[in-house]
DNA sequence: CGTCTCGTTGACGAGTCTCAACGCCGGTGG
DNA sequence: CCACCGGCGTTGAGACTCGTCAACGAGACG
């Protein structure tokens, strides 16, 4: 599907899971005034959607940031592997767990550090999980998307978004060419932010069930 | 336990899940700086810790916010209970999803929203969740934290939360009688809170799984 | 060559934080 | 029974951050 499209806006009843196979994908939420706010920015190997399986109506919008394949995985058939097959059902679990820290890790991000401390904090995250993928250099990565984008994550303006993003690469934090970035001093930026990163690779204890 | 007792610290190794019998308590995560993030305010019946499960060390810190009585779960029966009960499966997988719902709406609420729309939200949330567990009249609830703790939760310095508090009476919204507090106009405080309720009772079609 | 998206910059003002002080209230110890 | 004390709510003054508004430039694309 091409960049932009919606695979899916909040509030209908389609409430299918998808896997990301490739290309970025924002899950987002419309507020009542018209602000968005992304709530995860998904990688290829993500699953996508499946917090909507607790409620009648979906709660995010699926939207393409650059052209995407994406395979649909229908409720129903998933409430049944569910059912019938333990290890699909506490992957599925630890899965939903991690992504309940990434949301905890970007709330107290959001609410409680400064805008450079929040890019910082993005950017690392960002370079871990690429890097995961294989969609990173040692010291580099591309960043698919914008800068109203980018403030959609962390919480400001757009304006403001360019303004750190400045005085980060004045301060020798990073190097930015278009929407490549270099990242220079990986020790600062790690003090700058104020949110660790995490290893989420599956805990031992549970290797010997989802193996 | 007694009120402010720390249930379990972040960073340790245990893992396990809580079940609050009765009480208040804070799930918060203390970060590089010293600033600390309420994550979840926890109800009696609340499930709480069961995040850590996909990590080695605990991610968040669990705090009493008023005397409380809980019942521990280790770590090793749940796993073994998930693997061979599909309805505790499927009902801890559900459990896992509203909670990231619930996330997804603070961390639109704070990173996208004025300070009083934050505490219109929180306000409305709160009545809700108390209303369910018969702690809140039909108009009325009694907030067991201070104003600090009500500024971690939403993202603001305790000063600042009082300021907002006090315009919320002034213009009528609500009444304050020290933690008291009455709310006398719904409709506005819905409109002024950008984020919507939502029922978050078990979805009709997992009814059949998990009864 | 024209248009559109996006990044960039400046000026200005509102909103929020910081610092500081004070008062109320309930608990505690003399 | 009373004086003190600590926690908490409240208020004011001032600084500074961040948002708003506006304009311009660079590059991609047709």
């Amino acid at each position: 599907m091409p960049r932009r499209s919606i695979i899916r806006p909040q509030g209908t009843t389609d409430r299918s899971a998808y896997f990301l196979v490739d290309g970025w994908l924002a899950s987002s939420m419309l507020l009542a005034d018209g602000e968005r706010q992304i709530l995860k920015l998904h990688l290829p190997g993500d699953m996508l959607g499946s917090t909507s399986m607790c409620v009648e109506d979906a709660i995010d919008t699926l939207m393409a940031l650059t052209p995407v394949t994406v395979r649909k995985v229908p409720l129903a058939p998933l409430g049944q592997l569910i059912v019938t097959n333990p290890r699909i059902a506490m992957f599925l679990l630890l899965s939903a767990q991690k992504e309940r820290v990434a949301l905890m890790d970007l709330l107290a991000s959001n609410s409680r550090t400064s805008p450079i401390a929040r890019l910082a904090f993005l950017l690392l995250n960002l370079h871990q999980r690429l890097s995961i993928v294989g969609q990173a250099g040692s010291d580099e990565l591309e960043i698919a998307i914008n800068q109203e984008q980018l403030g959609d994550i962390v919480g400001l303006t757009p304006v403001h978004v360019n303004r750190v993003l400045r005085q980060m690469t004045n301060d020798g934090l990073i190097e930015r060419h278009r929407r490549q970035i270099r990242i220079i001093d990986f020790e600062r930026l790690r003090e700058l932010s104020k949110i660790p990163l995490r290893d989420m690779s599956i805990a031992s204890s549970w290797q010997h069930i989802v193996a």
